[in-house]
DNA sequence: AAACAAAGTTAGCCACAGCTAAGATTGTTG
DNA sequence: CAACAATCTTAGCTGTGGCTAACTTTGTTT
């Protein structure tokens, strides 16, 4: 018997494969379904880089993917991609609060959205709600 | 000639090596050198990895390094060395404002400040700086 | 059905950044 | 000064996550 009950097999996931994930959901979201041209297109990276990478999430347990046929999310693979779609929106709204370029903010949050831990989500999600009740404060951020 | 005067050479450096950069001048500002084996204890990764890295720097230009005996910043690695410095300072003094906890704190600005735009940086102080002047909304979000 | 284009896959490559084990250098100590 | 411990370096390895080039599969067009 081992030591920990079962320990729930931790998914460690990597900021590369969080992106993934995210895309991935968002492509069914809005598709239907998530080809390899399109992940590979929006991520900005080649189509044998996405096969790579998607065949290593189906043997993770992330999604179930067939050879020329396509994928889906499992159960903890989808998950996990709303959970980290929802980091991406709390980043976004906090940054959109002081005027700051789009693009920019769209950059920054794709990297930091990967070490944010959920008190501190938590905390900056609290901070976006009562600074929209004080929009005066934030003018005085925004000059 | 070249078409841009000389472009300087963009110091283009990776999360790795400015946790290295951040961690020398540390390291120099309180002990005067920094050697080694201090640094693979510091990041607490070994001192074959360190070597390695340092010889990296060398031949990147940020810092000078003559085996066995020890290494200095050059200009442009202090200048950069200051600038991680001063990222990591104004995140963590963000962070704080909400109460977490320290170690968490440092865990979340050790990954993120590698993907901070210098104008989310500024927003950043500039709203720490407001949310000084108001503990009651800070207070808010703290619960 | 043959031909074609688009999509997907494989093979082989690379840089980065870590590791261990083994050996070299340095400085201190008996 | 010899021996020793601490420090540092090298060699060789690993996983991650990219890439290109070449090939295969699929679906559409004629
Ligand atoms: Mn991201
Ligand atoms: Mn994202
Ligand atoms: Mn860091
Ligand atoms: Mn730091």
């Amino acid at each position: 018997m081992p030591a920990q009950p079962k320990a729930k097999a931790a998914p460690r996931s990597s900021a590369a494969v969080e992106d993934y994930l995210e895309r991935i959901l968002e492509l069914i979201n809005t598709k239907g379904y998530a080809r390899v041209v399109d992940i590979a297109q929006s991520l900005k990276i080649s189509q044998a880089s996405v096969t790579n990478m998607v065949q290593r999430m189906d043997g993770d347990g992330l999604l179930k993917y067939e050879r020329y046929r396509g994928m889906v999310l499992t159960a903890s693979g989808e998950a996990l991609a709303k959970s980290i779609t929802r980091r991406h929106r709390i980043l976004t709204d906090f940054l959109r609060l002081f005027g700051l370029d789009e693009e920019l903010i769209f950059h920054d949050v794709e990297g930091m959205e990967h070490h944010v831990s959920p008190p501190t989500l938590k905390a900056i999600e609290a901070l976006t709600a009562q600074l929209r009740r004080q929009p005066a404060l934030v003018a005085r951020v925004r000059l």
